[in-house]
DNA sequence: TAAGTCAGGTTGTCCTATAT
DNA sequence: ATATAGGACAACCTGACTTA
């Protein structure tokens, strides 16, 4: 480096030195004891009301913004220093008058608040000879002080990481929950937007939500496309969180598809708003000359034979799907855990524990069946919901099932015996009574509106078949509950033709939505073997854990 | 052919009712 | 009093249509 360089620095030090040279300590100053610096200038009242403000709602961070101030019997009192409880900072002693020179808008702002005990704030304490040795300097620092302060603004992604490290330090009873629960609420004061204060603690709220979008912003390049405000609103809705994480790890995997073997890449061609996302669209749009995607490798038309997704997280494609969800989990839990249940799930109270989800109400209910066992079962079963949503859906409104509080037990008996999906899906449960509602659950679909002869030789049938897939109700493509849940090969390509069988899943075929159904057509791989998998290698409790300990690790700092 | 305009639809944020 | 979630609304984007 060459000594120009340094130049530019040789003010800034001359700054700290003369700061430094005359700094008594940090202490701990009552409101009363401080007056503006004579060379201050004036107060202006509108920024002292937004301050005030904000202390209200949000709180005040007197530690993290000291202010600096004056005091001119300095050496005095450095002896004088009356420790205040413990560890904290001490106290200055009452009798001293001090002048604040940086940060009299606060000042002013915390003497507003209405409680007495408010009335303190955090001082840096210099003696009065910065002034008097060192008078330029001092106006530089008292004038530096007003300048806008150019910091990089953190973007909702970083405040989204540091949440999420916090929860991992916690998780692993590394900190305390004390420890964890003032550093969560400092971060989260620190965000001006209450909307996205409140999307961002929704969002770390459950782990394994919070881990896989923690993932997915280890990619740079998505970082500018996340939105806490919104996905902390959008994407917990109807608390499907494992779903909602799968979706999000698609999308991780869709979008590492679509970059390829590329080192660098902007963040524009992944802010593509939703409705340009569409396989129409996108077919369309790629072929003109300036489309974001034309920095992939190939251009963009060559990206777009690769894959897709993004902007669609929040799009009326998954949030739509998620309260159709919603819905349907709204006449399930009443027939299987009930109408207590159901009460819990909708009332609008915050998340706080496992019987308050679909995932943690369904393995309540299959308690029993999983003899305490961590299993992916009941995920597996939300999952199922998830394939056959539209179905699920339209037989509600055809046979005229509407609000799940106004169902009575014979809407549900007749929807049992009706629809042959919504049978399916209560057969996951594997229970000849479902206990919510004490209804029957027939062994064989359409029972009783058939022959008996016929109704008996499906029931063995079945039985045939359920022996054959241990257990198993639906064969097809169920996991039984009693499968060890293991990840599968880490090989890349493995998980891509595994992604993309899932994708052919996730969006609804029939829709205009989205490259994916596409997707799943140019893939003759994509066959019922990969769904399969699926639900074994959506990750476990453990391996969730481990999952965070790796991308903490990687995480950029 | 290119530029401009309008309508329709979606998204993100703000407001408010409600329940604890 | 507080926090949530639903609803409302404004801003934005796209695509079709019109005009020079």
């Amino acid at each position: 480096m060459t000594p120009q360089t340094y130049v530019d620095g040789h003010q800034g030090q001359a700054l700290i030195k003369a700061q430094s040279a005359h700094l008594i300590g940090r202490y701990i100053v009552g409101l009363q004891q401080i007056e503006p610096h004579p060379l201050q200038q004036e107060l202006d009242d509108s920024w002292v009301h937004s301050l005030h403000q904000r202390f209200e709602e949000v709180g005040i961070d007197r530690f993290g913004f000291p202010i600096k101030v004056v005091v001119p019997a300095g050496d005095s009192i450095i002896a004088m220093g009356t420790t205040g409880n413990d560890s904290s900072l001490p106290c200055l002693p009452d009798n001293l008058k001090v002048f604040v020179y940086h940060g009299q808008h606060r000042v002013e702002a915390c003497r507003r608040m209405m409680h007495q005990s408010e009335h303190w704030w955090c001082a840096e304490v210099y003696s009065q000879e910065i002034e008097t040795e060192h008078p330029a300097e001092f106006i530089t620092l008292m004038h530096m002080g007003n300048e806008d302060e150019h910091r990089l603004a953190p973007s909702d992604a970083d405040r989204f990481l540091a949440l999420h490290r916090l929860v991992c330090l916690y998780s692993k009873n590394q900190v305390t929950e004390e420890t964890f629960q003032g550093n969560s609420e400092q971060i989260l004061q620190s965000v001006l937007n209450s909307t996205t204060r409140q999307g961002l603690s929704n969002l770390v709220h459950t782990k394994e939500l919070a881990h896989s979008i923690a993932s997915a912003m280890e990619y740079l390049f998505l970082r500018p496309c996340f939105n806490g405000a919104t996905w902390g609103k959008k994407l917990v809705k109807g608390r499907f969180f494992k779903l909602v994480a799968c979706l999000v790890e698609e999308m991780t995997e869709q979008c590492r598809l679509l970059i390829g073997p590329q080192a660098e890449i902007s963040a524009k061609p992944f802010q593509l708003p939703a409705p340009s996302c569409t396989w129409d669209g996108l077919t369309k749009r790629v072929k003109k000359s300036n489309h974001p995607w034309k920095e992939f490798i190939g251009g963009a038309e060559q990206a777009l034979l690769r894959v897709l997704l993004l902007a669609l997280l929040t799009s009326d494609g998954i949030y739509g799907s998620l309260k159709d969800m919603y819905h349907i989990a709204q006449h399930v839990i009443p027939l299987t855990a009930g109408r207590p249940t159901l009460d819990l799930y909708i009332s609008n109270t915050p998340h706080k524990n496992d019987s308050d989800h679909p995932v943690g109400i369904f393995s309540a209910v299959l308690k029993e069946k999983l003899q305490g066992k961590a299993s992916n079962y009941p995920h597996k079963i939300v999952y199922s919901m998830w394939e056959a949503r539209q179905e699920l859906m339209s037989e509600l409104k055809t046979y005229g099932i509407g609000l799940a509080a106004e169902t009575q037990r014979e809407g549900y008996k007749r929807l049992l015996c009706k629809s042959e999906s919504w049978w399916n899906l209560l057969c996951m449960f594997k229970m000849s009574t479902l206990p919510g509602q004490s209804l029957h659950l027939p062994k064989a679909f359409g029972e009783l509106d058939q022959s008996k002869q016929e109704g008996l030789l499906n029931a063995i049938k079945k039985k045939q078949e359920g022996d054959q897939t241990s257990g198993i109700v639906n064969g097809q493509n169920s996991v039984g509950p009693t499968r060890p849940t293991k990840h599968h090969s880490c090989s890349p390509s493995l998980e891509i033709e595994h992604t993309a069988g899932a994708l052919a899943n996730y969006f609804v075929p029939g829709t205009e939505m989205r490259v994916t159904r596409s997707l799943a057509a140019k893939r003759p791989c994509l066959t019922a073997s990969n769904e399969e998998q699926l639900a074994p290698v959506l990750p476990a409790d453990e391996a969730g854990e481990s999952d965070t300990s790796h991308t903490a690790e990687q995480g950029p700092n």
